[in-house]
DNA sequence: ATTAGCAGTCGAGCATATCGACTGCTAACA
DNA sequence: TGTTAGCAGTCGATATGCTCGACTGCTAAT
């Protein structure tokens, strides 16, 4: 019996931390006893949740700003809350509507779709939205091809074994004749069908190196071609709505607001903060999941949690998508910790669910 | 004898009004007589300043926050002392290197130019710092090249006549046999060649409507041809040092900061605004620059000068470049309007100045 | 175990006072 | 006539003190 009241307890101290951040969500002011008595659909009252309140405290569920505040919720308690939600809310019909038709109408290239994703995060969320494109350097070389466009432009386009496409155009040295340009994309073909195009890239040097006695001016092309690859298995990042972030009531001290604008314009940090969430949100490694339901695969990183400082007072919402070769992208939301957590992470995961789905549509073409 | 008083007055003022300024800029506080006197290299009396101050703010070149504080300059002012700068600051040897030294090693290609180039005026400036890319669809066409890539994709490259190559992926309906591509290639080499982008994009789908009979299909690939034409023509924009603006001591209301940074997302209106500048700095229009010596195209548009509601603020600093085609971009800076007009004048006339010259040589290629 | 009641705490908001940096004016001066 | 010194007056910025109200935590009663 003493098991079941203390089962009952825990349950009581988990509604009331519950009730807490519901009402900070909702009003932003610490919020004190006899809201949430009130509040409550638990008949408690305001000396009795100031007894639980206290409780919580001492779990560092919540904190108190100053002797005469109300709480606020902690990194720790909006941790607790979330990990505790059962399933993500449904998103409403006509936003879930507006997501499809976005992507119906929109698919003609996949620049764009990122790009557009990005728009739709921020715009439905208020918040900022990202999108990072695949780690491309996993792709598998298939074939290339080079066209002589004029003297000394030679147009490369390269195919991947998914069926992705990249092409580029090179200005070697010197000019290059017809027959030995078939000649380097034959060598790469036979070499490099099936590598890698990191492996690709390390290795074309070295490869070409033995073509050098045949084509003079080789090398060259070769360093073009490697310099074109790394720029192209460079990640790609699309963020949109930062400016949102200054319309929050919360995050006013202008320092933080500095350090917020200066990381969104360094995109290569940017871009390894959000791969960090690629190797916690990838389906295998999906361990901490248990409050998520099958299928749903967000991941939601608190204040604190983020390891960088200019993040810290915001919450990062991410959830992945996966491109037909499975090769896999990050995408998501930046907010203020004060969020809704449950709309957020449904939106986020309705949003890379739906991207997935045509991302597999557009690929088979 | 009154004529040449009167001159020495009108003088005087100016001298005054430049001290003001110049103060101003560099503590950011309203400037009082006092200071002026003090300052000043003409021998004058805090009275007599206050004479001339009051003279100054009759002619709406200052102003008073309020009664017992000093002057600051209103943008007719700043606009007055910018049109009487007789010559450019020199840049510090070390910078017009540090620019020099950037460009020669950063030529790969014309995109990471822009991108760099913009990043430079901002570290420099320690402002907002653009680039905007040419029109190209006054491009002329010149050669069309279509090859096939598998069943269904078509890597597509179109030289222009100034030698820019624009490349793109098309993805037909249907598969269409190489004898057709061939023929569709050949169509438009003959029709269009010689015509401007905008021209072939608008006309294309009547010519090849001709050629519907024998090639079938051929329709929904000029389609997208010219979605691809609209795209590559559309302006693109570099912006960098966003969050520099976050720095400023002026420009704290957060309202403003909004605006501004709500302007920097909306990249269409932006490249609406820069394309502006593009009117106002052609160096065959470039009537009102009687301060300017011969070579120095820089433009300045002090607050209320702007158009836009979120650069009213501020004060935008802007050139252009050209490319060997004539076709021509825009460039510069967005800062404060205490900025030091000289000095900025001086890095954005210098840094378009040696990307002409680059950009020259990048094109003989 | 819960609750009511009460004393105590502390920030937010407001009114008030002081200080100092200016100006504008007047009158004296070169 | 143009310049200057001096002085009264203005007004924001800053500091100080006060009240109000929203809390809590504790104690004692239920």
């Amino acid at each position: 019996m003493r098991a079941l009241q203390h089962d009952e307890q825990e349950h009581r101290k988990r509604k009331v931390l519950q009730s807490v951040i519901h009402e900070y969500v909702r009003t932003g002011k610490p919020v004190g006893s006899q809201v949430v008595a009130a509040s409550g659909r638990l008949g408690l009252s305001p000396a009795t949740v100031r007894n639980i309140l206290s409780e919580l405290e001492k779990d560092e569920l919540i904190t108190h700003p100053h002797t005469s505040a109300g709480r606020v919720p902690t990194d720790k308690g909006y941790r607790s809350y979330v990990d505790s939600m059962i399933e993500l809310q449904r998103l409403a019909v006509q936003e879930e509507q507006k997501i499809r038709r976005e992507y119906e109408s929109r698919m003609k290239e996949i620049e764009g779709l990122m790009s557009q994703t990005s728009k739709m995060l921020s715009t439905l969320s208020h918040y900022t939205g990202f999108v990072m494109s695949p780690k491309f350097e996993k792709n598998k070389f298939a074939h290339l091809e080079l066209v002589p466009l004029s003297d000394r432009r030679i147009l490369a386009a390269m195919v991947t074994e998914s069926g992705l496409t990249k092409h580029f155009v090179l200005r070697p040295q010197e000019e290059i004749p017809r027959e030995h340009l078939r000649g380097i994309a034959r060598i790469m073909n036979q070499t490099f069908s099936g590598e890698t195009l990191e492996t690709v890239q390390l290795q074309m040097t070295d490869h070409l190196e033995q073509a050098r006695e045949q084509y003079r001016h080789v090398m060259s092309l070769a360093q073009e071609i490697g310099d074109e690859i790394s720029r192209l298995t460079a990640k790609e990042l699309y963020v949109e709505g930062t400016s949102n972030i200054l319309a929050l009531p919360d995050f006013t001290k202008s320092e933080d607001i500095q350090d917020f604008f200066k990381l969104m314009e360094e995109k290569e940090m940017l871009a390894k903060v959000f791969e960090r969430e690629l190797l916690d949100n990838a389906p295998e490694s999906f361990s901490n999941g248990a409050h998520l339901k099958a299928g749903k695969r967000v991941n939601v990183r608190i204040g604190s949690e983020n390891s960088v400082k200019a993040l810290q007072n915001l919450s990062l919402v991410s959830s992945t998508y996966q491109l037909p070769d499975r090769t896999v992208g990050v995408l998501g939301i930046l907010g203020p910790k004060r969020m809704e957590y449950s709309k957020m992470m449904s939106l986020v995961n309705y949003v890379s669910q739906t991207m997935n789905k045509f991302l597999k549509e557009f690929e088979k073409i």
